[in-house]
DNA sequence: TTAGGGTTAG
């Protein structure tokens, strides 16, 4: 035996060639089932020695040639089908690092009769990968059909494999099958079950596993923290955050402040998330690198990059995702330039930039119009980094071609992309259209948006802004018309602002807010001052005249200037007012803030669907090129 | 002690 056994303890004094243990399992295999016949996996048990060497020997393996060597010695052994050794080679070779499920597989499918913990680590197998979990799921559908009752671990490992693999119907037959094995009081199981319903859209459902769970601990809740921002209930996530604190089950934890942090960065919640950075200090999480990351990105889509930099400042470690969120932050602040320098930073400091660090690169130079420094790191990207351009790369480079006027170079890179244009791609082009006035193309673009039947009210908006530059009054009044026969509707954009951790959301001519009143004679009286400085309302760009003309007795409001008049109203002089809105900001309203800034001295920010927009003194961080 | 738990950063 230690003869035997010896030559693993050393292995590197080996040479090993995987295919050539591999050959020698296999025959030892073939000589096993030969010489063996009955192959009865009880009948075969080694002594205690044997056994824990074994066992200790398969646990120190890291290379697939070494657990081969074993095998082949196993098998030559009569011990191979030992179901105690069995288990702890299939669980090496299946799971990470090893992971490799087609060699696991055939041996699992050789093993005379697999019992549930076998079953487990080949389904937990399954879970890990996103391309093979539907295998897990019909693993154990197999084993209930074998007769084999599941404990809580198979079904919490065939519950994983249905949310990789989306299956809805097999998840619910995992939860009825829980029910009537009596899994119910498993919290972990329980959690689980959650995220499953979570990742299917359910969220009443994974509600109702939540309350279900007697034990509710800082996961569970965690889990429904994700659950909320995944169904679109953003808002609902921040008042978890607080009723976990006022809560005496537990308290939030890093995990909580990760998820809460993209809440706050997607809401345009600064002042919520200054508390989650409070709250981050008082705990000690402050030292822990992706909680800082977060911290950086929330300050930076909060528009408030001074912050982002005080937090990547005092870091003592940086890798490649804090760069990436402090190169992103910068460029959609409007800074291009610092991004730019960033990233030469970042490499001197030793670190390669991946594929988001070259999405802020690029997002940089289409935010501050560099055109030649756009095309170098696109190819730049390609050559030295490997990195293969995504879909959010070549939007970038359309922006930047099309931006600077290059619109049939843009047009051909989208023509000649690998991957398929998505809705947003060629909006971006559209937009690009609108700024140089390139009818033919705009037309030849919005014809693709109905084809993927993609196209929104937002998009005729920007063709009929084309035709009324050009003058063709014809062509408005024809898409106008076609407007009201197709029924499109105008997208209800909405615009969120924050005040005292709260947020408020407003869409075109609100009248839900229960300071509506005095929000329009605020904003009355925001309209008159603004006249007297220059201010004229431009209608092209208004959607609420191209449902119908008639109705311009009655001034319409943009959801972005009631948000703007709440924060006028809502907060004393002096007060920054930062605005979030999910579509594109009108050209109206873009010059409404702007003379804003000037004649209220207020500095407004507004988040927009494409960038930041810092207006300060009657100017705008972009130059006016929205 | 033979194998195993749930959430998660740009």
């Amino acid at each position: 035996m230690k003869t035997v056994y010896s030559i693993f303890l050393s292995p590197s004094r080996h040479h090993f060639s995987p295919l050539r243990f591999h050959s020698e399992a296999a025959a030892a295999l073939e000589y096993h089932n030969q010489h063996h016949p009955l192959s009865n996996p009880n009948s075969i048990a080694p002594n205690a020695y044997q056994e824990k060497t074994i066992i200790s020997l398969t646990k120190s393996c890291t290379h697939k040639s070494h657990l081969l060597l074993i095998q082949t010695h196993l098998l030559r052994n009569f011990h191979f089908y030992n179901p105690t050794i069995f288990l702890s080679f299939l669980s090496r070779c299946a799971l990470p690092p090893l992971h490799d499920l087609s060699y696991s597989h055939k041996i699992f499918s050789q093993f005379p009769a697999p019992n549930v913990s076998l079953y487990n680590t080949m389904i937990r197998a399954y879970s890990l990968s996103n391309d093979v979990a539907k295998k897990g799921v019909l693993l154990y559908q197999e084993m209930l059909r074998s007769g084999i009752s599941p404990n809580a671990l198979t079904s919490m490992f065939a519950t994983k494999c249905c949310i990789k693999f989306g299956s809805l119907f097999s998840g619910l037959q995992i939860h009825a099958r829980i029910l009537k094995d009596g899994h119910q009081s498993d919290s972990l199981l329980l959690t689980t079950l959650m995220d499953f319903y979570s990742s299917m859209e359910k969220g009443r459902e994974a509600h109702k596993v939540f309350d279900e769970i007697s034990l509710r601990d800082t996961v569970a809740w965690n889990v429904l923290i994700s659950c909320y921002m995944r169904n679109g209930r953003t808002r609902d996530a921040l008042g978890l955050f607080d009723a976990m604190r006022n809560s005496n089950e537990c308290q939030p934890d890093e995990v909580t402040c990760l998820l809460v942090l993209q809440a706050c960065a997607g809401l345009n919640a600064l002042e919520f998330g200054e508390q989650v950075h409070n709250y981050i200090e008082e705990r000690g999480f402050h030292n822990m690198m992706n909680v800082c990351n977060s911290l950086i990105a929330m300050y930076s889509r909060c528009g408030c990059v001074e912050k982002a930099y005080d937090v990547f400042r005092g870091m003592v470690n940086r890798d490649v995702v804090t760069w990436s969120a402090m190169i992103s932050g910068l460029a959609s602040n409007g800074y291009g330039r610092d991004a730019i320098e960033a990233f030469e930073e970042m490499q001197r400091a030793g670190l390669v930039p991946d594929d988001q660090t070259f999405t802020g690169v690029l997002s940089a130079c289409s935010h501050s119009g560099l055109v030649d420094e756009g095309r170098i790191f696109f190819e730049a990207m390609k050559r030295d980094f490997g990195v293969v351009p995504n879909i959010h790369h070549y939007g970038c480079m359309v922006d930047i071609l099309g931006r600077a006027g290059l619109l049939e170079e843009a047009y051909d890179l989208v023509s000649s992309m690998r991957i398929k244009p998505d809705a947003a791609m060629w909006r971006t082009l559209l937009g690009a259209c609108r700024i140089h006035r390139h009818l033919a193309l705009g037309e030849r673009v919005i014809e693709h948006l109905i084809e993927m039947k993609a196209q929104e009210a937002g998009d005729y908006v920007l063709l009929l802004n084309i035709y009324s530059s050009v003058g063709n009054w014809e062509k408005v009044i024809e898409v106008r018309k076609l407007m009201k026969d197709k029924g499109i509707q105008t997208t209800p954009a909405s615009s969120t602002v924050e005040l005292k951790g709260q947020v408020h959301e407003f869409v075109a001519d609100d009248v839900s807010h229960p300071q509506k009143k005095k929000i329009y004679e605020t904003l009355e009286e925001i309209n008159q001052q603004l006249r007297i400085a220059g201010y004229v309302v431009e209608i092209t760009s208004d959607l609420h005249n191209v449902e119908d003309k008639s109705k311009q007795s009655a001034p319409s409001y943009h959801s972005e200037k009631l948000a703007i008049a709440f924060g006028v109203l809502a907060t004393p002089p002096g007060t920054t007012i930062r605005v979030a809105k999910d579509l594109r900001i009108c050209v109206d309203c873009h010059n409404f803030a702007k003379i804003l800034s000037a004649v209220y001295n207020r500095k407004v920010v507004i988040r927009d669907r494409n960038r930041f927009h810092h207006f300060e003194e009657g100017r705008c961080s972009c130059n006016d090129y929205w």
